[in-house]
DNA sequence: AACGCTCACGTGAACGTTCACGAGCCCACA
DNA sequence: TGTGGGCTCGTGAACGTTCACGTGAGCGTT
């Protein structure tokens, strides 16, 4: 036997004029059924009178009852709910990434909570620390160490984006930034080019900038510290900026290698705005493959990177994790980028 | 007293290879405590000694012990988890919405789960339908009648986004296009334009056309149907596809108003493909203030939505909706573009 | 020695739903 | 007239946590 309603009528305005949530118990009250015929009507289940039936959701529509999601979830297990972490929405590249994980995670029928860290770190935990409770999964990119990670995760799964093996003892997924470079690089060296600089993103020296070091060494380039200029972020704004210090460091470049598409495109300007024209002056590679390179003038080279696929890897990974395999590890994590010329380079 | 384990051991395998998920009391009983302190002990609260709480936290890791989110749920009521669905993630119109809503719903501390419903009605439906089980709130774009979506609701709250008042009886926050339009339209007919045409957005005439069409009157112009041409898709390729046909029906144009700034940008690149510069044979005006506007050559003349301001203002619909109050209709409820005056047009 | 206080921990109840089972009813059929 | 079977509906239990208490040990104070 349930309890009685303590407020005089069911529905009724409570003292402080907020109302109790009607439950399952006062819709049948109501209704004069049993719990179980409420639920019957509400889930849409058989066995039940059409006629009980309109009574009942009538009774529900009267009291406002909506079933709780906690109970509902208590008792039928099934429904999962990943997190994802992205560092900032407005930076076209990852609602692409981010449409990827919601893309495989309709397929499997999960749910996708997103959180925007704005290149928070602090935010990055604080999600974590949410998600943590809420979520069966996260997957997302951080900056911090595993050890920090774990302390906020409580031994919920986490799939980490773009981080490379020896970066993180968590399953992760990536771009294979050595390739894409090389590729690059060959581009450009095959056009002639032999004085080539690099736009590098934020955060300390990442595998694009290790593998574009590579690749100078490789190609016997010259090399110096100053060929590399980290922009202040990773924006067309960003590339402004980071062009016009690295022009002025080595204005013989006559090629830049940008660490994304955004910083590429702020290079591209900060150039034509300083009175050289792109690409027979200066030669500009991005990495990303964004829709937008198209529309720039003149069109962006590019590595292109299937950002839809990192997002649907991520959620693979996920999904091993929860069914206790192993994670993929090495290049089935990785996406490939491919060379896409334009006119830029 | 708690119903024995039916498993030889805590944590053992299942025949079917998959683990039972450890609950509280497993830890508990591993620990040799009861359940309260292991939950002292998981959340981290005080009246517990140090060396058990190490303890428990050790068997906790022990049995990969991840507390229930929905048995938490159940008892501590106050995680409010809203739905937020959205057209296509690809048009970077909406990671900006998103980030607004995100953003206001961090400051409230809810969660939001998103969903790409990739421009499909039947994937809204979906997505209401599983919301409408999972999340205390919906926030979003939907194409189908109020009646369709109620069906669909489940007595869930519901906030449309770009709806006007007169078109549902749901809350909504939406666009003031009247104004924009006008402001759109004023700027082009001081320039000297007379011959404006419009390359509109899929679905029916909108409050963009209606505005448009009334402009057209108050100004004066001539008004026929075939100077607003209807794009395949919101994209660049949907602009560039009905730039052809609009120029191909009225080469007289000197002027044309997008839908949105993709479309405008579709619009220039036909133009100029056919040998029209912009703006000097062809004025092209764009709606949305997307970012890439300023990127593309010339730089696009649009009227300017404050995106995340839309989404905030849909969180604060939601926030309405939730406390009894009544939701903002009108003013409150809009965003004024405002017009942001740069090459095309 | 009696009292009170703090600390560390345990116990029953409650949260709101679904599941498995069972009961009553009515009708058809042998 | 009994029997079987489909409908329709109700009952106890279970899901895994937290909350509000309750308890007993230890210790200091009067």
């Amino acid at each position: 036997m349930w309890t009685d309603n303590q407020w005089a009528e069911p529905g009724a305005e409570r003292p402080g004029g907020a109302r109790r949530r009607a439950t399952i118990h006062d819709v049948a009250r109501l209704a004069g059924v049993s719990r179980q015929t409420v639920s019957r009507a509400v889930n849409d289940k058989g066995e039940i009178d059409p006629a009980t039936k309109e009574r009942v959701l009538e009774a529900a529509r009267l009291l406002d009852y909506r079933p709780s999601r906690f109970a509902r979830g208590l008792v039928q297990k099934g429904a999962v709910t990943a997190g994802l972490v992205i560092p900032d929405l407005r930076n076209p590249f990852f609602p692409e990434v981010a449409a990827g994980v919601l893309e495989a995670a309709e397929q499997r029928g999960w749910q996708v909570v997103v959180w925007d860290s704005r290149i928070d770190e602090a935010r990055e935990r604080q999600a974590l620390d949410v998600l943590s409770h809420q979520a069966d999964a996260v997957v997302g990119y951080f900056k911090d160490p595993d050890d920090v990670l774990a302390r906020h995760l409580g031994g919920v799964p986490l799939v980490l984006l773009e981080r490379g093996p020896q970066q993180t003892g968590f399953a992760a997924v990536g771009i294979d930034a050595a390739t894409g470079v090389e590729q690059g690089m060959d581009h450009l060296f095959r056009a002639g080019h032999r004085r080539i600089g690099m736009l590098d993103g934020v955060h300390g020296p990442g595998p694009r900038r290790l593998a574009f070091l590579e690749q100078v060494r490789r190609l016997g380039l010259p090399v110096d510290e100053d060929w590399v200029v980290v922009c202040p972020e990773h924006s067309v704004a960003g590339g402004e900026a980071g062009m016009e210090r690295l022009l002025a460091a080595r204005p013989e470049i006559t090629a830049v290698f940008g660490f994304n598409d955004l910083i590429a495109v702020g290079a591209m300007r900060t150039a034509r705005r300083q009175g050289r024209s792109v690409p027979d002056d200066l030669a500009v590679l991005g990495f990303d493959g964004l829709s937008l390179g198209e529309l720039v003038e003149p069109a962006l080279t590019t590595l292109h990177i299937d950002k839809r696929q990192l997002g649907r890897l991520a959620v693979e990974q996920v999904a091993r994790l929860r069914a206790g395999e192993e994670p993929l590890r090495g290049a089935d994590a990785w996406v490939v980028p491919e060379l896409v010329v334009r006119s830029s380079a």
